[in-house]
DNA sequence: GTCTATAGTCGGATAGAC
DNA sequence: GTCTATCCGACTATAGAC
């Protein structure tokens, strides 16, 4: 009993069953891609108003009408306002991943510290891009900064990303600094990560102090200046310590 | 005639008159203080329910629940629910300024390098206090936060304290670097708040990378003394070009 | 100043036609 | 797969007793 009647797959199947992809799309694919797309809008629309709204403010409404589908479409593709919060943390974490691969990083870890620092101004232009990047990457950022402010059942879809992006970053900072990779490590790429979250996260501040009107390419280009600079510097100092 | 029968001020009143302290408290207090205990309680459950859902998602019955307080004192006392919303910032922006006045600032600006790092040590100290802070300082961090990511009409009562701090640390990375304060300076007393602030925003994160499970005095104490040491690292390489 | 009761709106979720 | 219609609970705000 309890067949499925709608696409999105939920664990009330009958015990046993071998259901695999939980959080995948659904399991048939129709010939139109007409599902698909609804899907993919009520995925941006969410992305929009979960990122500016918050999750409990946004209305699945707002959601449906920004995404040109039905309110019924949710809760057949996602299960609900849940699900598709779940799932549009899911979809950030792909666009992201898929965002570092294309990272100048380099296949091996570096070994030296000098080779330690280039790839280190290489991530952080990288993660600077996306935190300080338009339109996608700026929802991207405030949904995952929400995410932070109060975790929710997506928290996990947006860690499996970052503590990874993380991890490789501590090891850069260990590298750089020939050390092993302790807690002092990890707190020291947090702090420096900082740098550029800052302006993300103080955006109003930032626009109102500087006189901006937003951070494109050219302010964007001033930032990662400043802050691969500091971090270089402070690293170089902690070095020769 | 539209005569006030409630006491938080609203402009509606008649043309012309002369009422001030528009966002002060009620114009006349009562012989005893229950309406005063009401009021702050409500300030102290707004900050906390605002703070952890946010503004739209935050419902009045919560807040009046947590308050111990009936939902219709909200409409007496601030007008309806966005009044209490501004009037928790104003709140949170008396009590950061009160306790910004004891952080160990001279006086008189310093004006030589030396004496603005020591300065700025203070500064970061005490900044590092207010946003890691524990009980109060948490919610005014989350407060603000949430502020930041999507501005409301109560922006500018955090701004009101936050651009003058903002300024007094830019004065001190500039007599540190000796240079002029321009947008230079102020882009990088950003990034270098950024440091502190990336222990707040991404608490979550933290917690779970370091095994914490929550920032206490010895999780900030060391805090403390990496940013402190970062920060005056890449002040110092900087000056030194 | 505080309370109860309630008006009026909007929320998420569902049922069933197509 | 998508739609309309609808349920029902939760929301903010108001009215008026006390």
């Amino acid at each position: 009993m309890a067949k499925a009647k709608s696409p999105h797959a939920e664990s009330e199947s009958t015990a046993g069953d071998e259901t695999v992809g939980v959080h995948s799309r659904p399991y048939r694919r129709a010939r139109s891609d007409r599902g698909e797309a609804t899907r993919a809008q009520l995925i941006a629309a969410g992305l929009e108003v979960f990122g500016r709204i918050g999750y409990e403010g946004a209305s699945t409404r707002e959601i449906a009408r920004a995404a040109d589908a039905n309110i019924a479409a949710i809760v057949y593709h996602f299960g609900g306002k849940e699900g598709l919060h779940v799932a549009v943390a899911q979809h950030i974490a792909e666009q992201i991943m898929g965002g570092l691969q294309s990272a100048p990083l380099p296949d091996t870890p570096p070994t030296t510290p000098e080779a330690a620092y280039a790839a280190l101004t290489g991530v952080i232009s990288r993660i600077a891009d996306i935190l300080l990047g338009e339109a996608e990457a700026e929802k991207w950022a405030k949904f995952i900064l929400r995410e932070q402010l109060q975790p929710t059942s997506a928290f996990e879809a947006i860690y499996a990303f970052m503590g990874p992006t993380f991890e490789v970053m501590a090891g850069l900072v260990a590298t750089a600094l020939q050390r092993p990779k302790d807690d002092d490590t990890q707190l020291r790429v947090i702090a420096l990560m900082g740098q550029i979250l800052a302006f993300r996260v103080a955006n109003a501040l930032v626009l109102r102090r500087l006189g901006w009107d937003r951070i494109g390419d050219k302010e964007r280009a001033r930032i990662k200046a400043i802050v691969t600079t500091q971090v270089l510097d402070a690293l170089r100092a902690e070095a020769a310590r």
